[in-house]
DNA sequence: CAGCTTAGCTTAATTGATTAAGCATAATCA
DNA sequence: TGATTATGCTTAATCAATTAAGCTAAGCTG
């Protein structure tokens, strides 16, 4: 068990006192009227120990602990671990360090884990939050933390935040589809109140309202959202509850997979039984036969803005920074799903 | 700005020392002879102030974090994500904590995270190493950190591992080909002599020669592996330059992904000019036309183990445990790319 | 040569918790 | 009555850093 070496045992060596060695250590040397002589014996000899600061001591003297703490959904969603490995790496480039977390969406779990970030004392959050937990980001802002919502937020709130522009993919999927003939479009989301869900439903709803075509929206309800077989149980029973449907926007990833479950089981022929795109691409959905017609939401953008923002509340914290909500364009990804050659509904 | 309520303001407000709060709160009270009456005092206080030990603190005292590193080739690969999810649960009931990284199966990355590991002082390490860590994984163990590696390990290393049974794996794929009259079945991995690859390679030959046919075997470059139009194009090749194959096992779930993405663009229909089978499971595999067989990784046992063996070296550390290596089985999920009806070989 | 400046460090407090050792005071015992 | 034991705490060191304030000796000035 080799012992880690610390200021002091630098210290002893040089035979000088473990103050002088710190201020060398941090580039304080000139400022601290150290000798040059003495600073580079001392730098030598730290290099050839290879010491390493202790970030704990210096973490407890400091306050700062160079980490943030980032709250997604589920680390195991697509979208949320794209984000999440290029978060990690654009806060590794300023040497910070993430502490990832899965909410599963839940108040609860979220609160519990934001408790655990205090205690850890992370510099920082990045949260995905869950519905439920305004106050707990309110107090974390009000104790000073810098704080960044992503993918929804709560309007109620004076925080930054990153999002894509829901409403207008959602309206551009619905164009997309109307462009192409389609006259019943129907909407698969979750019954939650979030932004995002909001939003996307609102975009569908103004896009079908301006053509005079009535909405026809399946809201899963959100506690059977964790059970993928109950999801698609509910899209099932949507599309034979509404067989004139000629084509579906399913407002997150997780649904469109479900639904897929779903149309596949019903024996349904995508698109011309039933035309089909998601809310969230995937590496696979260019794959699937026939390939499926998506909104992508710019990750790489998402995750630049999100450590952006954050280093900029890092920078006047404890003062929160003025609120500002950033937000980004989806991309609309046609491929086969979405237009229909024979208009043919079996259902 | 809210100040963090230490045990010092416990202690003032109560007129005792920070040690008698500090042994009450520990539940050393009786052994510590603090009167009932105080300990109640002082639990109520705590509790009304909704104390919170700081942690790092806490962690400079007792040289814990509470904090596991843990090292995986890409957060957003399923296969790494389901597991972190898992294990992240796991230890956070045992009050652990992970911090994830992503080698991207890079020696110099690997050996920068487990460095960034060892100053923010973690206590443990779960690693899927990637080829040329060896040395440092053996320092990690000699400076007295448990480790358990994953997926692949070192046979010359003492180390406690985790991994599925590899050979069997690909030997059951294999079987089931042959079961279904294939006879030309090729192999597609990376150029890789990382454990897991050399046995699902070892696993594939022994079942060819047993039935004295010719393993056809294409290994794309290791150092391709990270842009998937290379390995794509690599695959495409190697169909072409193979035009008698009737059959494909893919050793990774990319390596899969970029396959059918080679097939497509060749225009090969899956399974009866060309059957499939990928190594790794996949939530979308079966939503494939046609659906896709796969060889599945078990992956909440998997991240059991791992708890598990970790938190028995925790037990022993700095002392090793003894060597050891749970090898957990796979299983093949047989769905349609793997079944030919008619065979139909058009290249 | 007293007084001031400057160089080149050191001292010691601090961060929040843990923990071995110690120290009064009161009660009990021989 | 003096010794012992038990009770109920406190003191102070420690973990590894940071940092304000101070100190000494040499050099310079007038």
């Amino acid at each position: 068990m080799k012992k880690k070496i610390s200021i002091h045992d630098i210290a002893k060596e040089m035979k000088v006192s473990s103050a002088t060695v710190s201020y060398v250590l941090n580039g304080k040397a000139a400022e601290k009227r150290i000798s040059k002589e003495m600073e580079r014996k001392i730098l030598d000899y730290a290099r050839k120990l290879s010491y390493r600061p202790n970030r704990i001591a210096k973490s407890l003297r400091t306050g700062k602990s160079r980490i943030i703490g980032m709250l997604v959904e589920g680390i195991s969603d697509p979208f949320f671990a794209s984000i999440a490995r290029i978060v990690e790496k654009l806060a590794g480039e300023q040497d910070y360090r993430i502490f990832y977390a899965s909410t599963e969406n839940d108040a609860t779990i979220a609160r519990n884990l934001i408790r655990a970030f205090r205690d850890a004392q992370v510099d920082g959050y990045i949260i995905a939050p869950p519905p439920g937990i305004e106050e707990d980001i309110k107090e974390l802002m009000e104790d000073g933390f810098p704080v960044i919502l992503f993918d929804r937020y709560f309007p109620g709130l004076s925080t930054c935040n990153v999002v894509v522009d829901n409403y207008d993919g959602a309206w551009q999927a619905i164009q997309h589809f109307l462009e192409h003939g389609c006259r019943e479009i129907g909407f698969v989301t979750l019954s939650s109140a979030q932004t995002q869900m909001r939003d996307r439903l609102n975009g569908y709803t103004s896009a079908m309202q301006e053509r005079d075509l009535t909405p026809c929206v399946l809201k899963v309800p959100f506690e059977e959202r964790t059970t993928p077989g109950k999801i698609t149980d509910n899209i099932r029973r949507f599309l034979i509850d509404n067989p004139r449907l000629e084509a579906v926007l399913f407002a997150t990833n997780y649904l469109a997979t479900a639904g897929l479950e779903a149309i596949n089981s019903l024996q349904l022929k995508i698109p011309d039984n039933l035309a089909v795109i998601g809310f969230d691409d995937n590496t696979h959905f260019s794959l699937f036969t026939p390939a499926i017609t998506a909104l992508a939401q710019p990750v790489t953008e998402i995750s630049e803005q999100v450590i952006r923002q954050l280093m900029a509340c890092m920078a006047t914290a404890p003062e929160p920074p003025p609120r500002s909500t950033v937000v980004l364009p989806t991309t609309l990804i046609i491929r086969e799903s979405s237009i229909q050659h024979v208009k043919n509904n079996v259902l």
